[in-house]
RNA sequence: CCGGGUGUUGCCCAGGGGUAGGGCGCUUGCCUUGGGAGCAAGAGGCCGCGCGUUCGAAUCGCGCCACUCGGACCA
C-alpha cells in the first residue's frame, strides 16, 4: 500500500510553495550535480553532464555552420592583461581567483585564473592580425572559467562553470555588428528549438551591460517562479579592446585600422534554466533533444517468460531507429521505477509487460502532460519518434503559454512594482537613465532585463520615474 | 559580506557528560512487479573540523568550516 509520502527518500520539497528547495532537491536527487568540497564548487554527475554534451554538440553544430572554428587558449592570464581595459578591470578584478606562487616560489607577475577570456584572447589576435586578409577571425573555445562569487547555486551561479566564449575580430563595424546579431539569434534558436525554452532578446541597458563592451544584448527566459535567468549573451566591443591591446590591420586603403570585435557565451547555467523552465512537482522534465534518456523501457514482471528478452528487442530496435534508450531491468517495483524515471525528467515511459506481448503492443506514458496510450508493438521505429518530437513542441508550447499568461504591460511605478512581485515579467517604458534603474534595484530588488527590438512604444513617460520614455523595456527580478 | 537555520551511517531524523539509536536505502535469500510491495538474516559511525573544560565530551564552552534560506554585491 502507499506509504507516507515522507518516507519517499527522494521525495522533494513542493514547487508551489519552496521553490529554492525545490530547485536543490531537483539537482541533487536527480544526481545530476553534487556539492564539490571547496565552496561554491560543483560537481556534475554523468547525467547532469551528458545534458551539457548534448547542448554542447546541437550549439557547436550551429557555430560551424556560422562559420566558426575552435581553439583553446590557456587558463592562466598575466594580471598585466586583464589591467589593460578600464572597464573590464573594473567589472572583473572583485570576482578573479588569482595564482600568486609556482611550486614553492613566489611568482613575478601574479596569473589571474580566467573569469573570461577577452584579454588572453585579444593578446594573440594582435600577433595574429596584420592585414584585411586575416579578416574575419571567429573563434570559438569550449572551456572552464573561474568567478569568485559570493553566493553560490548549482549551475546558476559557481565559482567554477563551463561555457562556451566566441570571440571575433572584423574589418568594419558593420560586420561586427551583424555578427553580434547573427550568434544571438543562434542562441535565440538554440534555446527554442533545443531546450524548448522561449527567450525574450534584446539590448541590455548601459548598467547591466558586459564590462568593457560598447553594447550587450541577451536572451531573457522566464522561470517557473516568475524570475528572469540570463541565458546568454552577444556583445558588441566595438574598438574598446582592439585599443587596449593593439589589434590592427592594414586595410584594403592601405591604412592601418584597428579591427571591430565581438564576444559571446553561454554556460551550463541553460541546464537551470532547463530545470526551472519545465521541472514540476515531481521533479525534472527534459525536452527529448537534450534528454540523456529519452525513452526508458520497463519491463513488467520481468520474471515472466518472454517478458525481458521482448523488451530487449524494443529497446534494440529503438537504438537502430537513433532513440536514446535505456532499459531498466533492475528488481526495484514497477511504482518505484514510475516515480524514479519521472523525477528524473526522461520525456517517454515504455512499459511492456505479459498482457502486451500478448496483443503485440505496449504502453508509453509522456512525462510533459502525463498522457499515456498503447502503441503497436510493430512501427515503434517510426511512432516513438514522432511521439518525441511531440513532445519537445509540447513543452516549448507550454512554456511559451506560461510566460505570456506571466508577462504584462505596465504604464505606472507600483503596478509595475506589484507585477514583477506576483512573479511576473513586467513590459514598460522606460527613460533609459542609470540613475532611474539603479534606485528600482535598490528599493525593490527589480532590474531592467532588456530592451526588445523594433517594439512599438506603449507609453510617453518612463513607467517607472515618470520622466520622458525612451525605449520599451522587460523588468524583472532575475537570478 | 550581513542575518536566520542545519550538520549524528548513503538519505531523513531522534537522543543530550559514562556500551551509538530508529525509519528508509544497501547486501544475501525467498517472494513479488501495470503507480513508491512483503518476510528473514546481515553489513554499515572519528556524532562536520579544531581547541578548551572534565576522571570521562556526540552531549558543555570558544573558534572555524560546509550546506541552506533571506538580503547586499555581481555576468
Amino acid at each position: 500500500m502507499a506509504k507516507d509520502k515522507n518516507e519517499f527518500v527522494n521525495q522533494i520539497a513542493d514547487i508551489d510553495t519552496d521553490f529554492p528547495q525545490w530547485y536543490t532537491d531537483v539537482v541533487l536527487k536527480t544526481e545530476l550535480v553534487d556539492y564539490g568540497p571547496v565552496k561554491g564548487t560543483m560537481v556534475i554527475r554523468p547525467y547532469g553532464y551528458a545534458i551539457w554534451e548534448l547542448i554542447q554538440q546541437q550549439m557547436d553544430a550551429r557555430f560551424k555552420a556560422t562559420g566558426h572554428v575552435n581553439g583553446y587558449f590557456p587558463m592562466l592570464i598575466p594580471q598585466s592583461f586583464l589591467m589593460k581595459e578600464a572597464e573590464h578591470v573594473e567589472g572583473f578584478a572583485p570576482e578573479v581567483a588569482w595564482v600568486t606562487k609556482g611550486g614553492t616560489e613566489e611568482l613575478a607577475e601574479p596569473l589571474v585564473i580566467r573569469p573570461t577570456s577577452e584579454t588572453i584572447i585579444c593578446d594573440m589576435y594582435a600577433k595574429w592580425t596584420q592585414s584585411w586578409r586575416d579578416l574575419p577571425l571567429k573563434i570559438n573555445q569550449w572551456c572552464n572559467v573561474v568567478r569568485w562569487e559570493k553566493t553560490t547555486r548549482p549551475f546558476l551561479r559557481t565559482s567554477e562553470f563551463l561555457w562556451q566564449e566566441g570571440h571575433t575580430i572584423h574589418a568594419t563595424e558593420e560586420e561586427a555588428t551583424a555578427e553580434v546579431m547573427q550568434m544571438l539569434d543562434v542562441y535565440r534558436d538554440f534555446a527554442e528549438n533545443v531546450l524548448a525554452m522561449p527567450v525574450f532578446v534584446g539590448q541590455k541597458s548601459e548598467k547591466e551591460k558586459f564590462a568593457g563592451a560598447v553594447a550587450t544584448y541577451s536572451m531573457e527566459a522566464m522561470m517557473k517562479d516568475g524570475k528572469a535567468l540570463q541565458a546568454g549573451t552577444s556583445h558588441n566591443l566595438g574598438q574598446h579592446f582592439s585599443q587596449a591591446f593593439n589589434i590592427k590591420f592594414l586595410d584594403k586603403d592601405g591604412s592601418l585600422k584597428y579591427v571591430w570585435q565581438t564576444s559571446w557565451g553561454t554556460s551550463t547555467r541553460l541546464i537551470g534554466g532547463l530545470i526551472m523552465t519545465h521541472g514540476d512537482k515531481r521533479g525534472l522534465a527534459l525536452p527529448p533533444k537534450v534528454a540523456p534518456i529519452q525513452v526508458v523501457i520497463l519491463p513488467i514482471a520481468a520474471f515472466k517468460p518472454g517478458v525481458t528478452e521482448k523488451a530487449r528487442e524494443v529497446a534494440e530496435t529503438l537504438k537502430a531507429a537513433g532513440v536514446r534508450v535505456y532499459l531498466d531491468d533492475s528488481d526495484n517495483s514497477a511504482g518505484w521505477k514510475f516515480n524514479q524515471w519521472e523525477m528524473k525528467g526522461v520525456p517517454i515511459r515504455l512499459e511492456i509487460g505479459p498482457r502486451d506481448i500478448e496483443n503485440g503492443c505496449c504502453v508509453i506514458a509522456r512525462r510533459d502532460n502525463f498522457e499515456k496510450k498503447t502503441l503497436p508493438l510493430a512501427g515503434l521505429a517510426e511512432t516513438i519518434p514522432a511521439e518525441l518530437d511531440s513532445v519537445q513542441k509540447g513543452m516549448y508550447e507550454r512554456a511559451l503559454a506560461f510566460r505570456e499568461a506571466h508577462t504584462v504591460e505596465a504604464h505606472d511605478r507600483a503596478s509595475l512594482i506589484a507585477a514583477v512581485n506576483e512573479g511576473k515579467f513586467v513590459r514598460a517604458m522606460w527613460c533609459g537613465e542609470r540613475e532611474c534603474e539603479e534606485q528600482l534595484k535598490r528599493e525593490t530588488g527589480i532590474s531592467t532585463r532588456n530592451m526588445p527590438f523594433g517594439a512599438e512604444p506603449i507609453d510617453e513617460v518612463c513607467a517607472c520615474c515618470g520622466k520622458k520614455a525612451k525605449h520599451v523595456m522587460y523588468f524583472a527580478k532575475a537570478y
